[in-house]
DNA sequence: TAAAAGTCAACCAAAAACATTCAAATTCAA
DNA sequence: TTGAATTTGAATGTTTTTGGTTGACTTTTA
């Protein structure tokens, strides 16, 4: 990896977050400590982060466009490690739905950059423009809590797609009420989304499996699971009904 | 391999990439290390890229358009007057477009709340919705330099609704050619958005008349003008074709 | 407070990338 | 067709980058 692109996602990763761990950068660049210390000790220099023990912090000048809200570092982690997987199932040139939601989001970095992405999370077109990626936003009311973009124009904007792959975000998996989320106006879209998709992917961590929330988005068999560790008794109970790929670091 | 169709190779892949490796180049035109190194040198000696180890960097200034902030920082005063004055017109309950681009941008601080926004403008969405404003976005392609939505999906977003006022921003003002901007795509949008509305505002300040670029939105008489300080003969000139509000401090 | 764990800068050697040189291949003009 | 000029690829030795190791330093834990 040339040495102005990992540059340039480290700070893309500070414009997100307030601050990074230095192993956190080690992970998703696949260097060395050494040359992440000597990309920060630069960084520094040319006073665009500010180093501090254990990684970095952004400055103020970067605060202009606070976006995501930096959630528990814990699950970030998971997170992470799921969404790199997911983005390694796509393949150069395919067309692919990216729903909005935290897990999908930490799929941006991973994903090659050959590819067209739509998606209805707003915060999401910031990362997906710095990676060069061809985006196309869905239309429609924007929803003030999560930024997600939904109603009958968000609707009828997705009906113009087909995509190869899509990623879903959902707040619960259970074996006999399927995947759900809270809002139903999200639910439609989502739904709409699979039907256009040729192979669909929920990314999820184990805390949303036994869960259930208000509106149903669709049936486990219509989606294949990728998620982080999880108990073997549970795995069992799902996987007479779909596939599961379980990631673990 | 010929030399120019090795540069062109390059610079396009710079175009969608960011960042090249050196070997990827010698792979991609079967080329040795050295002659890519040559064109590397030569290239960057026109400024067309910059040379980092083991590959090739792009420049910022492959960004044809000036950006967003780049943009905003100047005449901010005049604008935000204009702005001020443009946003006084919208009444409660209005529903209200308000095109992408800097000047409408401005309006956003002073507008009621209690009204509906349509919008193409990514950047206006964070803004509109700290104001606690009830916002839609149009679909489609996110042109990467403004953050302007456009292409088929915005069109389709667009006739699904009828607005009471728009404010257009727009790059040329003339007598005989109308109202123009840069990119044809941003125009179509523009022309159906005044279609669908009643009240139609062009928001511009002084320097933008006189002015022509590559496509043309609508003729003079098709919206009111609304600017700041403007030359008396110069006014009478346009005076003939459309209403102008000139706002001075 | 002391031990343990984690993080750090400095150093080193290996690997990768580099500029330079030169001869072979190609192109162009006479 | 010949000869000069340009372009190319390989060989050379040099420079930069990289990842691991060291011992010093900082933070956390007990």
């Amino acid at each position: 990896m040339l040495e102005p692109e990992r540059h340039q996602i480290i700070l893309d990763l500070l414009k997100k977050q307030n601050t990074v761990k230095l192993q956190e950068l080690v992970e998703l660049t696949n260097s060395s400590e050494s040359t992440i210390r000597r990309d920060l000790s630069q960084l520094e220099k040319q006073k665009l982060l500010k180093r501090v023990h254990g990684g970095a912090a952004r400055l103020q000048n970067m605060l202009q466009e606070p976006t995501m809200v930096e959630k528990s570092s814990k699950n970030v982690q998971e997170k992470r490690l799921i969404a790199k997987y997911a983005a390694s199932l796509i393949e150069e040139g395919d067309s692919v739905y990216i729903d909005a939601g935290t897990t999908p989001f930490e799929m941006i970095p991973f994903l090659p950059s050959d590819i067209v992405v739509v998606t209805n999370g707003l915060m999401h077109v910031e990362a997906l423009l710095s990676r060069n990626i061809k985006t196309f936003l869905l239309g429609g009311y924007v929803k003030p809590t999560t930024k997600a973009l939904v109603g009958r124009s968000a609707i009828e904007s997705l009906k113009n797609f087909r995509f190869d792959k899509c990623f879903m975000g959902v707040n619960g998996i259970h074996p006999d009420y399927g995947f759900t989320t809270p809002d139903p106006e999200e639910a439609t879209v989502k739904q709409l989304a699979i039907t256009l998709t040729r192979d669909v992917y929920v990314v999820a961590d184990e805390s949303k499996f036994s869960e259930v929330t208000f509106a149903r988005i669709a049936d486990l068999k219509d989606a294949m699971i990728i998620t982080n560790a999880i108990d073997k008794e549970i795995l069992t109970q799902y996987e007479r009904e779909t596939t599961i790929k379980v990631v673990s670091a």
